[in-house]
DNA sequence: TTGTAGGCGTTATCAA
DNA sequence: TTGATAACGCCTACAA
């Protein structure tokens, strides 16, 4: 390769390299104090104009980053959220994390994001990472925790339960630190039931999740409905256990031997399963059995016959989530519970009438 | 309520309400100094044993947790990985988000995550939030950016490029701070039409998604397999641009104009779709057409029919991913792209052969 | 309008 | 085996 005259522009005191430039360089490079350099990328108005300028476009082209490190240890702020899901691989807890995240950024906060998979112990590991980082709020959904232990262990960060139909959260009133929002699961489940009911439905089933307190509350708002419409009898109980994403096999025999005409599932990822599961085993639906979901999922509305469900504004709840912590932090206090309207979504897995046989509704 | 007699156990220098326990009280606590406490948690063998637990004993006790940003900024690792992806609200980037998050804990980074929605104005923010948190590696999901930049950016950490069939990244060959992750898409797509032209499927449609170089990659993929498989009939190309979520309607019209007997999607999301939109409009997959998707979402297998499609080990990928931050920390090194096998897996919506009429599979 | 100095909570290098 | 002490990079009184 022919040598070339180059032209190399020689920074003064060139740091080390692969070293990031700091704050110090820049005053050395423009022969100012610290303090003015951090004063002038404040844009501080008691710093001139033109200095202002000067020292702007020297970070800008030396590509000058603060290290949010060494802000976040004087200031006392990371500037960053917790993130606690149980899964994201589950549509509906990527839609509350993007949501999430979305928000916090747009309000200056960065975030921080673990699964837990269901298991306390990682719970506990990453709650531990959490304080270690600092974070200036922290949103759950669906602990295992004891929320008690938790908004203690951080205060005096505030901390937000999403999804939590946790009775000891909604309880306790533990003090301002403390959010909770909430998808009107009762109201959801309800309409849901009523519906199902006036299109004939009469043996239910209900097939339960894993989330040990919002699948309690599903369940009992279900048996409440049930009676409420006058349906006298009595709502039958299958637990799904950990599975509940791909085909259920096995569950179709314990749900059948209860001879349904009407199976309302703990969430959407259980009901497609337990479709296609169904189809498998000959069962039509929803000429012999309807089947409903939670959630409302994208795929819940394609899906062959299309999901009746229950819509749960996920996304808007990590929203909210984000906003309620950048407000607590901002005033000092916090909403202790939010709850938000849920949207029931009628699709052809609930439709058609059992005892006048084949349902309208053609899913070829 | 009764008054009690309560022992309360007034500690000594009891440091501000609210504010966390340091390094140094606990050194004042318990009488030594800053350093010894420092040393006597790492467990460091020049510390007598019995100081070392009775520190370790005391931290426990009092709740420390150190602070991660002192800890940062003086050994210059944030011990932190930063992960960029399109949505993950999408199952195939949620599972990688989770398979890197699992990872990258369990080799001691937490991961700061960020949605790009698609947006380069986004992109750049969430990359400069990277470098003020001095991420210690970066896993990008298919960049919009010019990855040299990105790189250069973040020198000298590691940066890995995920599901990157860029072909900027491959050719480049930039240096050992960058690394790629590809499934084998052009393997995957071939034994795909194979397989659709061992099943008698002649006409074939191409739907475009919007991640343009994958994209490109899969369509000129599965051209030269047409070619290679003998097929004279051109492939005609149809673009599904942002939508490719929820039915896209739209799209059958384009398709249908073609006459295809297969079409071949670029993604799962889109497949389902579309199959929906098929449905609705009285279009019989796969009697009439073929329809296949790519990934191997959850969702595939349990569609109606259920559909065929490439799998994509998105997960497996994510801990790759960390694997090879974290290798390229510890070595200062990186392999610079790494293949990974798909899999073909062939289910209901392909099956068939057109020309002797309905499929033999019974989906009702 | 700008500079000086102290400290945020750790780790690491010296001495002792 | 343990203690002082100086960074790490930044912000903010307080001075000048």
């Amino acid at each position: 390769m022919p040598r070339r005259t180059v032209t190399t522009v020689q920074v003064a005191t060139a740091p080390d390299p692969g070293r990031r430039i700091t704050l110090k360089d820049l005053a050395r490079l423009e022969g100012v104090a610290e303090s003015t350099v951090s004063r002038a990328l404040q844009s501080d108005p008691q710093i001139s104009l033109r200095t202002q300028q000067r020292v702007q476009q020297a970070a800008q082209k030396l590509g000058y980053v603060p290290n949010s490190a060494a802000r976040a240890l004087v200031m006392r702020r990371s500037h960053t959220f917790g993130l606690l899901v149980p899964d994201v691989t589950d549509p509906i807890h990527g839609q509350m994390a993007a949501g999430f995240e979305q928000e916090a950024s747009k309000v200056g906060y960065s975030v921080i994001m673990a699964n837990t998979l269901g298991d306390p112990a990682t719970e506990r590991a990453a709650l531990q990472v959490f304080v270690a980082n600092r974070v200036d709020g922290l949103a759950i959904w669906g602990s295992l925790q004891d929320p008690n232990e938790v908004v203690t262990m951080f205060r005096p960060s505030p901390v937000v339960f999403v999804a939590a139909e946790n009775p000891r959260v909604a309880r306790e009133h533990l003090d301002d630190l403390v959010g909770s929002i909430r998808a009107d699961e009762g109201a959801g489940v309800e309409a849901l039931v009523l519906h199902l009911v006036e299109q004939g439905r009469k043996r239910f089933v209900y097939v339960g999740g894993q989330h040990a307190a919002s699948n309690v509350a599903r369940q009992a708002a279900a048996r409440l409905a049930l009676r409420r419409a006058g349906v006298r009898s009595r709502m039958a109980v299958v637990a799904a256990g950990a599975t509940g994403w791909r085909s259920p096999t096995d569950l179709v025999g314990r749900i059948m031997a209860k001879s349904p005409d009407a199976v309302v599932c703990y969430d959407d990822k259980l009901a497609l399963g337990l479709m296609d599961a169904l189809r498998t085993a000959g069962v039509r639906v929803p000429d012999e059995v309807a089947v409903t979901g939670f959630d409302d999922i994208p795929f819940a509305a394609v899906s062959n016959p299309r999901l009746t469900t229950v819509a749960q504004p996920a996304e808007e709840m990590g929203r909210r989530a984000a906003d309620m912590l950048a407000g607590a932090i901002h005033d000092k206090a916090m909403p202790p519970s939010e709850l938000m309207a849920v949207d029931l979504q009628v699709r052809e897995s609930s439709l058609g009438d059992p005892r006048r046989g084949p349902g309208s509704m053609e899913h070829p």
